[in-house]
RNA sequence: GGCCCGUUGGUCAAGCGGUUAAGACACCGCCCUUUCACGGCGGUAACGGGAGUUCGAUUCUCCCACGGGUCACCA
């Protein structure tokens, strides 16, 4: 067999050195896990951080599993998540393609490169059978004379047109031992390697060849990867041997649980993270939230809770990473998300809410920035706007029993009282704001001799039909309008007659 | 089942031989108050178990238990 070294060297000299380079390499399927976002996150950290490059690679080798337009969400997501890379298919680089699919040649060339290298041999087996209906107890490792053939056999046998794929070749005795940034050192028996195959009968090489091949030769120094591969790095060390390359770091990030047990997963029905943005979460407090979901910053930093992405890529450090899963906890994820929502600026935080206010209320003499201001503090998500407005637009019915409060030592009939007095105070207020409201209601319970709350706690149910709304009776009035204010407390005397 | 990895409160986690074992979320209580919320203050709650090593182990070693990962022509 005829090797082109020529293509090999050429190959070699258009491998960036010296600097940090990381990648982030989906799987385009059509959606974003949390788990995948945050090893992006990671790996993009571990590049900006050391002022290094990072590269987006697209590894679609599988063609059974290709989802249209699955490539457009990697690109939006990281767009927006502001993980912006330097090299990738959209924006080339010098070491592209950046797509899998399209490197096909390559790794073919690489596999006959490993085989004359004696790392690798054609196999002409057929296809294993059946994986999932194994016994796990019986698992047998792959075995057949393949290796055995001489050059003359598999030449023949190609040239009949029989199918074969390439399998690595592992020694039989021995121990491989590789190094993780976070894990540590970690040996295993080669005994307990299989000889894995590395280009498919298709041509395309599996996920396992294909990654070694392609961080070699994109010069990637480290290798940001789920912890489902740590039992794997073994036979990418051996492959790296086989050729006399050098092993870039490691770096294993344990999984996003959903519980104790199990990983967050689409089938679940955990959400992604665009399901987390349709929810109404914001980007920021996602990567912050997400940040911390395993990676903790050490020193000075340690009590900081949030973090910037610019904060996080000078405060990253890999020996932060968490070795053992996180349990993703959506009840901090909403806190951290409310507390994001709190620092917007108002102006933004309304240009955010306006759809939602918009489609929750359709009279016009409400003001939908009032609206926002008074909410804006008092939601975790965006998704949480229409509960809390709902009845700006129209009182919901409600049981009378919500004006009898203790504390502010209402009843249904000091209430009706309440509301009786305060009707024709207000019908005479001209000047209707949260301040004229306020100062004459106050005017109004020192005349009578009572507790603010006797008449704020009762106006405030009248005109929300609300045990919670965001913002006081005032506040509420004010923005309901005059007209609006004293047909809701008509209606509510009328209720409690 | 083999191999690999992990194990600090309900959750995220700090700790890297000597600490009253941080902090955050959640929860509970109190205060503030124009309800709820926000805010302030405080509280409940943890080193999986057993042997070593050591003057001293949450920190080091080993064993066990539990949990996870992996064992595909999927990534």
């Amino acid at each position: 067999m005829e090797l082109d070294m020529q293509y090999f060297e050429q190959m070699e000299q258009k491998i960036p050195h010296g600097k940090v380079r990381t990648r982030f390499a989906p799987s385009p399927t059509g959606y974003m896990h949390v788990g995948n976002l945050r090893t992006a996150l990671y790996t993009w950290l571990i590049a900006r951080n050391a002022g290094g490059t990072f590269i987006l690679r697209i590894e679609d080798t599988d063609q059974g599993r290709l989802v249209e337009g699955a490539v457009d969400v990697i690109y939006r997501t990281m767009k927006e998540c502001g993980l912006d890379h330097d090299e990738g298919p959209d924006v080339g680089g010098p070491v592209a393609p950046y797509i899998q699919s399209q490197r096909r040649d390559t790794y073919g060339k690489y596999a006959d490169l490993l085989v004359s290298r004696g790392g690798a041999y054609y196999c002409f087996c057929q296809k294993t059978e059946e994986p999932e209906n194994a016994d796990p107890k019986n698992v047998v490792k792959h075995s057949c004379s393949c290796p055995l053939l001489t050059e003359a056999e598999v030449a023949e046998k190609k040239a009949a047109g029989l199918p074969f794929v390439v399998r690595q070749k592992i020694p039989t005795e021995g121990t491989t031992t590789f190094r993780d940034a976070s894990f540590g050192e970690i040996t295993v028996e080669n005994s307990e390697l299989d000889e894995q195959v590395l280009l498919k009968s298709d041509g395309l090489p599996t996920y396992n060849f294909a990654n070694v091949i392609d961080d070699h030769l994109m010069g990637i120094t480290h290798v940001v990867r789920g912890s489902e591969y740590l039992a794997s790095a073994p036979k990418y060390n051996l492959l790296y041997e086989g050729f006399g390359w050098e092993v870039p770091t490691y770096v294993h990030c344990s999984p996003v649980m959903r519980d104790a047990q199990h990983k967050m997963s689409k089938r679940h029905g955990d959400p992604s993270y665009e399901d987390l943005i349709r929810e109404g979460y914001l980007t920021d407090a996602v990567l912050n939230y997400v940040a911390l979901l395993g990676w903790s910053p050490r020193g000075e930093l340690a009590e900081q809770e949030f973090f910037s992405l610019p904060e996080l890529a000078k405060a990253f450090d890999i020996s932060g990473i968490s070795k053992s899963p996180a349990v993703f906890d959506i009840q901090k994820l909403r806190w951290m998300n409310a507390e994001y929502m709190k620092k917007l600026d108002p102006q933004v935080f309304y240009t955010m809410a306006e759809p939602i206010l918009k489609k929750a209320i359709q009279n016009p003499a409400i003001d939908l920035k009032a609206v926002a201001a008074l909410v804006q503090p008092r939601c975790e998500i965006l998704s949480d706007i229409p509960e809390r407005i709902d009845f700006l637009q129209e009182v919901p019915a409600y049981d009378t029993e919500l004006y009898v409060h203790k504390k502010s030592k209402t009843t249904k009939e000091n209430s009706l009282e309440s509301l009786k007095a305060v009707y024709p105070v207000l019908e005479a207020l001209n000047e209707w704001t949260n301040e004229a409201l306020y100062a004459t209601l106050m005017a109004l319970a020192e005349k009578m001799e009572v507790k603010n709350s006797l008449i704020l706690w009762p106006l405030r149910v009248a005109v929300s039909g609300k045990a919670s709304t965001p913002g006081g009776a005032t506040e509420l009035c004010a923005i309901l309008g005059k007209e609006e204010s004293l047909k809701r407390i008509q209606k509510a005397m009328e209720l409690l007659a």
